[in-house]
DNA sequence: GAACTACGTTCAGTTACTTGGAACAGGTAT
DNA sequence: ATACCTGTTCCAAGTAACTGAACGTAGTTC
C-alpha cells in the first residue's frame, strides 16, 4: 500500500484534488473552488478549463461539476473484471428472493468498492452506491474479505492502532478485529448489526478462486426488524453462501 | 463545444492521455505505453507512479490497469443527474416486458453517454455498456435527442460535412439527416435500422421538460428477425413511448 | 553458468511550463 | 451610476516537469 511514487508529477495530484473538491462541493464556481483548495483563482480557472475541453468536467453557466465522462473509464474498469460479469446476475437474482438489498463488492488499493447493487421490492435506501468506497473493517462485505487476505495485506489495510468508527457498534480494535474475522472463517460468512449505519444489518460471503485467493464477496443488507433470529442466523447466511459458491463455481469454469 | 481553454495545463492533458492509453491497450507496461505515446520511459514511469499512488491506476507485476476509483466519480456524476434515478426502473421494467434490451442515453459534450441499460429475458449482447460514448445521429436514441437540440447545437455537434458511418445504413450527410429528424419529430420517436450495428434494430424516445429542454432518451434493442412488421412499426414503438411518456411525468412531479 | 536482452526504476541538469498577481470584463445588486 | 460580485486574460518569474543516460533486476538463450 505504501507505494510512494518517487518523481510524483504535483500537477496530476492537483488535477485530481480539483475532481474530487468538485465531488465534495457537488460542484462549484471557480472562485468557490479557489478558496477551497487555497490556490489562486487564474490556477484554477486553467485546470477548469482544461478538463471541460478535454470533457472531463461540465460547465452550466457558471459552476463546474465532475462529467459523465468518468464513467466510461470507471465502466470500463468494472467490466475488465470477470468477477462482475459472473457474478451480477447472481447478485440480482440473491435481491429479488430476499427482497432486500444485493451488494457485489471488491478490495481495490485496501478499500472496499461497490461493483454492483440490486434492489429487491422490500430494499431500503442506503448512503452506498456503485463505485463508492468503504472501510473493510466496518462492513459484513469487507470482513468477509479481510478474512481471506494474507496477514501482511490486513496489516496494510487496517494497521494496528484504532479504527475508524462510523457507529458504536464497529470493531474499534485490530485485536477485536482478529477475532472476529477468525469467526468469519470458521463460519463461512460475515455479518454486519449497525456497524456501519444504525438500523442496517448485512450478511455477507466471501468469493474465492480455487487456489483460495479473494476475488471479492456478496451480501444482502436490510433493516433490522425484518434480520432477525433465524433468518438472520440461518436462511439468510445459507442463502447467502449458496449464491457466492455458485459465483465461484461459474468463475472456475469459465 | 468549441471551448477551447486559453492556458491550457499540459500535464493534465497528458495524465487523461495516459489513463486513456491505458484503456486502448486494455493495461500494459512502462515500454509499451512510452512507444505508444511517444514520450521517454521515465516521464511515463512518472505519470504512472503518482497515479498509482492517487489510486486511479492499479499496478499488477508490470502491467498498469485502469482503477476502479473512476467508477466512483462517474457513478457519482451519473447519480447526480435526476433523470437516472426516476429513469432507470422505467428502462428496467421496459426490458422485462419485451424481453430486449433496454438502454438509457443522455447527450454530454456532443456526444450520446449511456447511463444505464437493462437485460431482459432475450437480450442480445451488444458492445455497448454503461458509460460507452456513441456518435449521436448513429443511433435512434441520439437521433431522438438531436431531433429536440436547438440548430446551433446540432451544428457544433454533427458539423456540416461527411458523418462517421459505422455501417452502410448509417445515415451520411447533414441533409439526410435534417430529415430524418423531422420524422422524428412528427412520428414522436426514431429508429435504428442496422445503422449502427449489423442486425441490430431498435426503436427509441426523447424524454424532454415541460419546457421542451431535453433530458435523455430511452430504446428498446434486439435483432432484425424479432423487430419487424407491426411490431417495430407499431407495439414497440408505443410500448417505448409510453415509458418515455411516464419518465416525463415522473421528473415533472418530483 | 555466463552473457545477453527486456523490463522497470533512479537521477540530475536543462528547459518548458505551471504559477499567480494584477488588471479586465460582464453581470447583478445597491 | 456606483460598487461588488462573478469568471477570465495576460505575462513575468521561478518552479517543477522533462529527458536521456545509467542502474538494477529478472528472465532467456547459448
Amino acid at each position: 500500500m505504501p507505494e510512494k511514487a518517487k518523481n510524483p508529477v504535483k500537477t496530476t495530484m492537483t488535477t485530481f484534488a480539483i475532481v474530487e473538491a468538485l465531488q465534495e462541493l457537488d460542484g462549484c464556481g471557480v472562485t468557490e473552488l479557489a478558496n477551497h483548495l487555497e490556490l489562486p483563482k487564474s490556477t484554477i480557472h486553467n485546470y477548469l478549463s482544461t478538463l471541460e475541453q478535454e470533457e472531463y468536467i461540465k460547465k452550466e453557466g457558471t459552476t463546474y461539476t465532475v462529467g459523465i465522462r468518468f464513467l466510461e473509464l470507471g465502466a470500463y474498469a468494472r467490466n475488465c473484471m470477470q468477477i462482475y460479469d459472473i457474478a451480477k446476475p447472481e447478485v440480482d437474482r440473491l435481491a429479488e428472493e430476499t427482497g432486500e438489498l444485493g451488494n457485489l463488492l471488491i478490495e481495490e488499493h485496501g478499500h472496499g468498492v461497490y461493483l454492483h447493487q440490486a434492489r429487491g421490492e422490500r430494499a431500503v435506501r442506503v448512503d452506498s452506491y456503485v463505485g463508492t468506497r468503504v472501510d473493510l473493517h466496518a462492513t459484513a462485505l469487507g470482513k468477509s474479505i479481510l478474512a481471506h487476505l494474507p496477514t501482511h495485506r490486513v496489516d496494510e489495510i487496517v494497521g494496528h492502532g484504532e479504527l475508524p468508527q462510523p457507529t458504536e457498534r464497529t470493531v474499534g480494535t485490530r485485536e477485536e478485529l482478529e477475532e472476529v474475522l477468525e469467526e468469519v472463517r470458521t463460519r463461512g460468512y460475515a455479518t454486519d448489526n449497525e456497524e456501519r449505519l444504525e438500523g442496517l444489518r448485512c450478511v455477507a460471503a466471501p468469493i474465492q478462486a480455487t487456489d483460495g485467493r479473494i476475488l471479492g464477496a456478496v451480501s444482502v443488507s436490510g433493516p433490522v426488524n425484518r434480520m432477525q433470529d433465524d433468518y438472520f442466523e440461518e436462511e439468510l447466511p445459507n442463502q447467502v453462501l449458496e449464491t457466492a459458491n455458485v459465483i465461484e463455481l461459474n468463475i472456475t469454469y469459465s
